[in-house]
DNA sequence: ACTCGTGTTAGCTG
DNA sequence: TCAGCTAACACGAG
């Protein structure tokens, strides 16, 4: 579910969790914190404290500090396909909804205990958790940031058109490659070409620099929006990405496919 | 019962 | 070596 909005949403919540004495990790999910084995991020973390949380992409990570005040060891946070950040207060007390994944459906959408992968505790009695069903989060120390491209948000005119603006493959598949910018997931990317009107299937090395520029205006645009507005769900076309339904803009059919792996909606008369 | 999926990545191929 | 593609991962939801 999470994108880089969802993400950057979580990391804002996360920033509850700053500044508070860590007593104790439960990290004995040893395929979300693979490859640590359980005990290890425990051991690193215990006695210090998380002083400030960062985002590129769809990872986050935290600085700590040690009980001396020493720099630690950087908390890399991942919320995979459906991961959220759960924060309580002194005590234990909610502070907030889940962050980081879908609107609520209905009221009492279950929040299992066992969903809770990951638990850094507190000793103001709060918590932090990585809550994730499908287990596809992860948390690690010391995540590797340098297999990922440029946040999708910030990335500059002239890095936008020498990352993207290459290759052969889907120009869809290129805007999900993290490693070329990160942070597109495949609602954003279905909602960013069609604002764009481009084809998603279209080669990425065959854009001219004006086409790509507005690509990159474009996305900014829609992420930005979704950021403000609370996630990639609130866009102009991901509503629309159902069977039967017509592009909102031109009432031509909305068509579906395979593109990068990935399903894919765009609008038969605008983005053919 | 069975298929799908808003993400990542190891491993294969040309 | 690299770009591009596929299967696998884990497990709830429809």
């Amino acid at each position: 579910m999470p994108e880089l909005p969802e993400v950057e949403n979580a990391r804002q919540v996360l920033e509850k969790a700053l500044d508070r004495t860590i007593t104790d990790v439960d990290d004995s999910d040893s395929y979300v914190c693979r490859p640590h084995r359980p005990g290890e991020i425990a051991k690193a973390l215990v006695g210090g404290k998380l002083v400030a949380a960062h985002r590129r992409g769809k990872t986050m990570w935290c600085e700590t500090v040690t009980a001396d005040g020493d720099p630690g060891p950087h908390l890399g946070v991942h919320l995979g396909m459906g991961g959220r950040v759960r924060i309580t207060g002194p005590g234990g007390a909610r502070e907030g909804e889940l962050a980081g994944g879908l609107p609520k459906k209905s009221a009492e959408e279950k929040q299992k205990d066992e969903w809770d992968r990951v638990t850094v505790s507190f000793d103001d009695g709060g918590s932090f958790r990585l809550f994730d069903k499908r287990r596809l989060g992860r948390v690690r120390l010391e995540p590797d940031l340098d297999a990922l491209g440029p946040d999708a948000a910030e990335i500059s005119r002239d890095d936008f058109r020498a990352r993207v603006g290459r290759g052969t493959a889907p120009i869809k598949a290129r805007l999900l490659d993290q490693s070329v910018l990160s942070g597109v997931g495949n609602l954003l990317a279905d909602e960013t070409l069609w604002q764009a009107k481009v084809d998603p299937h279209r080669p990425s090395g065959t854009f001219s620099e004006p086409e790509l520029d507005e690509l990159r205006r474009v996305l900014r645009k829609a992420t930005r929006a979704a950021i403000k507005h609370g996630g990639v769900h609130t866009g102009e076309v991901i509503p629309h990405r159902q069977r039967d339904v017509a592009c909102p803009r031109c009432g031509a059919p909305m068509e579906r496919g395979t593109v990068g792996t990935r399903t894919t909606w765009w609008c038969s008369a605008e983005q053919a």
